[in-house]
DNA sequence: GGGCTTTGGTATCGGGTCGATACGATGGAA
DNA sequence: TTCCATCGTATCGACCCGATACCAAAGCCC
C-alpha cells in the first residue's frame, strides 16, 4: 500500500504533551505537524519517473545562478557528496533533462542547464499540489507561515553549522550599479567577482551568498 | 560532507517567482521552506545509530493507543508496505528498544512496546532540537503556524485518498462515561469496540480515528 | 618550466532501505 | 472440517547514497 502516508487529523493534541505547558504543546504539535508534512512531500516526489534528489536538483539548477550551477554548489546545498550528486546528474543527462558542459574559463567545472525537456518536466513538479494547497491559505496565513518556518529553519542552521545559501541581490557583496561605465546595461556587479549581474541573474541563489552583518 | 543540509538564508525572494503575484510568490516560499526543513529533519534523524523511520517508528509507538501499536497499524501510519515495517520493527528489537509479544485476543497481532531503554532513546530524540527552536517561536507564532500547517496537511490529504489517524478522545466513537456502572474507573468508551478506555489510553493516537461529521 | 598541492568531477564498490512477492499462522464462517 | 480473510514475516531485488579511489585541470613555489 504504498500510496500516500497517513497524518494527524485533529486541530488540537492536549494528550501528546500531556505533561507540559501550552507553549510546549505548541511546540511538540509543530514538530509532528513538520514530520507529518515531511512524510508526504518526500513521498509526492517519486512521480514523473524521478526520486526526491532528482527533483530537488532539478529545481536548484533552475533557481541558481552562474555562479552555483555546478555539481559542487548542488551538493552542498543538498547536504550531500559530490559522488552522490554526481549520480543524480547522470541519471538526469540520460532523462534528457539536463546538459552538462565544460565550462570555458575553468576547464574542470560543469555547468549545468536545464534542456527544454526539463522545463517541461519542472511545470509537472509534485510540489506544486503543496503549491495550490498553500495559496489557498496564504491570504490569511502566508506571511506567518513564512515568517514562523523562516525563523525555525534559521535557529535549526545556527545549532548546525550549515552553508548559507541566498538571492544575488540580497548578499553583502552584491554591488548596484551606479552608472559608471564599466557594468553598462547590467543591474549590479558581484563585489566578490566583480562581474556583471544582469537582472535574471541577480535574483537567483548564489552559493557564495553573505548575509550583510 | 554529509552533515547538514543548507538552505536559503533570505527573509524575502521575490525573484524565485518573478512572473507571479505575492500570492503566488508566498506559497513558493512556503513550498521552499518545507523542502529544506524536509530534508534537514531527514538529516538530523540518522542520530543515535537510528534511521529516520525507526526514530518514526519508536515515536508511534510512544503515541499509540492500544489498537494501534501493531506493524499494520504503524505501516498504514508510515504509508509503508507491511514487509518493510517488519524489518525495522525487527532492528528495533534487535536495538532492545522494542519488544513484540503476541497478544492473548488474537494470536496473530503483535503488540508493540517500548523497552527502557526505548523511553530512555525517545529521550535524546534528535528531532528534540527542532523543539527547542520551536519553543522560541512559539510564543508569537506557534498558533498561527499550527493553524497553516493543519490545514496545508488536511488539504494535501484530501488530494490523495490518505488514512486518518486522530486522538482518541475526539473521535466521533469515543463515548464520555456516562456514571453507568460498567465503566466504573474509566473516563469513557470506545463506540466501536465497546471497551473502556482509560486517562491515557484517551489521548493517544487511534488507528480506527473516524472525524465528526 | 618541472614537480607538488589543491580543487572539480567521475567511476566503482558495498551497505542499507524499502517495495514486491510468497509464505506461514491464526481466526472466523459455512 | 474446510475455505478464506487477515496479521505478520521471510526472501529477493532494485535503487539510493556514502566512501574511496581515481582522473584532469588549475595554481604554487622554487
Amino acid at each position: 500500500m504504498p500510496v500516500t502516508a497517513p497524518s494527524l487529523a485533529t486541530a488540537q493534541q492536549p494528550g501528546i504533551a500531556s505533561h507540559a505547558g501550552g507553549k510546549d504543546a505548541l511546540a511538540q504539535r509543530v514538530i509532528l505537524l513538520l514530520d507529518r508534512l515531511s512524510r508526504l512531500t518526500r513521498e509526492l516526489q517519486f512521480a514523473g519517473g524521478l526520486n526526491p534528489a532528482q527533483w530537488e536538483a532539478l529545481r536548484f539548477i533552475a533557481q541558481a545562478n552562474k555562479y552555483s550551477r555546478s555539481p559542487t554548489a548542488l551538493a552542498e546545498y543538498l547536504g550531500a557528496t559530490k559522488g552522490t550528486v554526481s549520480q543524480t546528474l547522470i541519471a538526469l543527462e540520460n532523462k534528457g533533462l539536463i546538459t552538462r558542459c565544460k565550462k570555458t574559463c575553468d576547464r574542470r567545472q560543469v555547468d549545468l542547464c536545464l534542456t527544454d525537456a526539463g522545463q517541461a518536466m519542472l511545470a509537472r513538479d509534485p510540489m506544486q499540489t503543496l503549491e495550490q494547497a498553500s495559496l489557498e491559505i496564504a491570504d490569511e496565513l502566508g506571511a506567518e507561515m513564512v515568517k514562523g518556518l523562516t525563523r525555525l529553519l534559521h535557529d535549526l542552521q545556527a545549532r548546525h553549522q550549515v552553508v548559507e545559501f541566498g538571492v544575488c541581490q540580497e548578499c553583502s557583496l552584491f554591488c548596484v550599479n551606479s552608472g559608471n561605465g564599466s557594468l553598462d546595461g547590467a543591474d549590479g556587479a558581484c563585489g566578490s567577482t566583480g562581474e556583471a549581474i544582469d537582472a535574471v541573474e541577480k535574483s537567483k541563489i548564489c552559493i557564495n551568498y553573505k548575509t550583510v552583518s
